[in-house]
RNA sequence: CGGGGCGUGGCUCAGCCUGGUAGAGCGCUCGGUUCGGGACCGAGAGGUCGGAGGUUCGAAUCCUCUCGCCCCGACCA
């Protein structure tokens, strides 16, 4: 391919509403264009990422027996009402009504009446197909001969996300590789779970990128578990714990904390009320230094305080209920862990005015003692805990003394805590926990009955008799795993692709295109190697210096660059340069096809061996 | 949705406070000289200053409304 020929526009400097790296650098290399917030075009040379991406997906999942097809992006609101998600889903879901509906809604309008817009939406644009495909399946899928069955799309998808940003990272349109799994028992499921939690290891393994599988929140859904895929990338939004002695790793959110014991030596004391006063402090390390008496001079120890937080929990069946966290002073509080011990929908912290109200206190004056009609949770660390200190729900005062095995009748005691690096890991106990930040491009997911019960998904079994499905979902953002490839390999220069996703392999650079010796060597190395099977870019763009190519080149950060030029030449040698090692090799042109071939040898040797473990 | 910021040739930005003939650099076109890490000279093309309304003799500039975009937060999986 000549690049003269390319619609591509490199640019020198970054536009100003790109923010992050990925973004920046796909931006002025030329492959993405925006066209409204959070959406995007693919130029060819996006797209050809975009492509060879997918073509991995597709090779991987068609081992594993997974069939391919592609279901509307327009939906009808009856199957999402069917499914009940018409009106959980939210404003993320883009709806709209046809003309049918439209010429409705202008009729009843013309009648004088001022009907609601939204009443009259009948469409909407596909986030996700739980329902569409099962609709395909409970239609044309009746017997257990015919299960399991896997399904998927590589689609456009759309949600309407409050805050589009990052470019393609967190669009409002892209690219998913969405697939679902129909089964006949729970067994048969979980098979399949980790039959696509392999293929997602080979797939992102073959893209050459680090990641992790790790374990995910599932949220209320069922309580089934859940694997999240992850691009280790320094800007990555997810918070991941690894354990440096064993296999565990785990989204943060869902991290299992050790706990951690206060360890007060001191014989148990009774609950001394009111005992501290800390007048206008309201900081916990300050209140702490605060917590003077006989016995402490130099303050309380941070560890044997207690922080409270007062939670208000939403339960899908209606109803909410107030939830109390007591936490050691110096840990931090992870509100997944309490949403999910309280089985809530919903969990929010209460209000500051209105916990004011509540307790009759100040903020940095709450505690859980005496609080009437709260579900009193309390971290595990602090199980068999003596002698600590808690807010008096008076304010400026701090009770001491507390054991809440004793203080707080009917408490639980449960991991709250957000687990942090440096953690000795529960599962092995011997390793610790490691910290990365990571982009998630995939989860795998077991959907148990959620959508074959509420839409009648069935089969018949050997005895005749009729079940729901069992069902597992499996999704790959593809526009953000590109994203997310080069969130992880970049320099100062530009982009470090993939080779396997990378949009040409080679980059070559005729230095001097008016040169009759270089256009001619040029045109010949460029036939050669795209015979051999190589993916070539030429730039043989005229009235260029050799610097701005170069610049160029590294932007586009294909991962080799063969240059020729007449000073190469004068000594009959073209050059080849690695992009990520800059390392230069000079060899005869006849040559160039066989050194090209031991370079991507050598790079995708490379790769392997950087992947994810 | 709350808070903050920005809308001026394709891109980055100046001009606005203090109203008076729309600017620079990059990119693009043409000519010439260059040519191994974003070369130089000369000549050009390209903007109803996001939109609407208002104040004024006169608005990119002041006022009101509106739309779009970006950031932080909340929210979501």
């Amino acid at each position: 391919m000549k690049q003269s020929k390319l619609l591509i526009q490199t640019l020198r400097e970054t536009p100003r509403d790109a923010d992050v790296v990925s973004q920046q650098l796909m931006m002025r290399a030329g492959m993405i264009q925006k066209a409204a917030a959070g959406i995007y075009s693919y130029l060819p040379l996006a797209y050809r990422s975009i492509r060879k991406f997918e073509e991995i997906v597709r090779e991987e999942l068609a081992k594993d027996g997974c069939q391919e097809l592609l279901m509307p992006a327009v939906l009808p609101a009856e199957l999402w009402q069917e499914s009940g998600r018409w009106k959980f889903y939210g404003d993320e879901l883009l709806r709209f009504c046809d003309r049918k509906a439209k010429a409705e809604l202008a009729e009843r309008r013309q009648r004088g009446e001022t009907p609601d817009e939204r009443e009259f939406y009948n469409f909407c644009l596909g986030p996700t197909h739980e329902e569409v495909i099962t609709d395909i399946v409970r239609k044309n899928v009746r017997s257990y001969k015919q299960l399991p069955m896997n399904l998927f799309q590589i689609q456009t998808k759309f949600r309407d996300e409050r805050r589009p940003r990052f470019g393609l990272m967190r669009g409002r349109e892209f690219t998913m590789k969405d697939g679902y799994s129909f089964h006949v028992d729970d067994a048969d499921a979980d098979r399949e779970y980790w039959a696509m939690f392999n293929a997602y290891k080979r797939i992102f393994a073959r893209l050459g990128v680090k990641f992790r599988p790790v374990e995910a929140d599932s949220g209320a859904i069922g309580g089934s578990f859940t694997h999240e895929f992850h691009v280790l990338a320094g800007s990555g939004e997810d918070a991941i714990l690894s354990c440096d002695g064993c296999e565990y790793t785990s989204n943060i959110e869902k991290t299992e904390a050790p706990a951690l014991p206060a360890g007060v030596n001191e014989a148990p004391m009774e609950l001394r009320k009111d005992h501290f006063r800390t007048p206008g402090v309201v900081g916990q390390v300050e209140q702490a230094a605060g917590m003077i008496d006989a016995d402490h001079p130099q303050g309380m120890p941070l560890t044997q305080t207690s922080k409270f937080f007062l939670y208000r929990a939403t339960f899908a069946e209606g109803g909410t209920k107030l939830v109390g966290a007591v936490l050691r002073g110096d840990h931090e509080v992870n509100p997944v862990k309490v949403k999910n011990f309280t089985g809530a929908a919903e969990l929010e912290l209460m209000p500051l005015e209105e916990a004011e109200a509540f307790t009759g206190t100040k903020t940095g004056f709450m505690g859980p003692v005496g609080l009437k009609d709260v579900q009193m949770l309390v971290d595990r660390s602090l199980e068999g805990a003596v002698n600590l200190t808690c807010g008096a729900n008076r304010t400026d005062y701090h009770h001491f003394g507390l054991d809440p095995k004793r203080d707080l009748p009917g408490c639980t005691f449960a991991d709250l805590r957000m687990a942090q690096e440096g953690d000795v890991c529960p599962r092995c106990g011997k390793g610790h926990y490691q910290a990365f930040r990571g982009i998630e491009v995939g989860q795998v997911f077991k959907l148990g009955l959620k959508y074959s019960k509420s839409m009648g998904c069935t089969f018949l079994d050997e005895q005749g008799r009729e079940n729901p499905m069992v069902m597992g979902c499996y999704g790959i953002g593809i526009t953000r795993t590109v994203a997310a490839a080069i969130e992880q390999n970049y320099d100062a220069d530009g982009i470090l692709w993939p080779w396997p996703i990378a949009p040409y392999q080679v980059h070559l650079l005729s230095l001097d295109p008016g040169n009759a010796e270089v256009a001619a060597v040029a045109e010949q190395v460029e036939k050669d190697l795209e015979a051999a099977g190589f993916e070539v870019l030429h730039d043989d763009r005229e009235g260029m210096s050799p610097g701005a190519k170069f610049k160029d080149a590294d932007l586009l950060g294909f991962p080799l660059r063969l240059m020729v030029g007449t000073k190469g030449l004068k000594e009959g040698v073209v050059e080849l340069r690695d992009r990520r090692t800059k390392a230069v090799l000079k060899l005869k042109p006849e040559a160039v096809v066989a050194e090209v071939s031991a370079a991507r040898d050598r790079i995708m040797q490379e790769l392997e061996t950087a992947g994810g473990r």
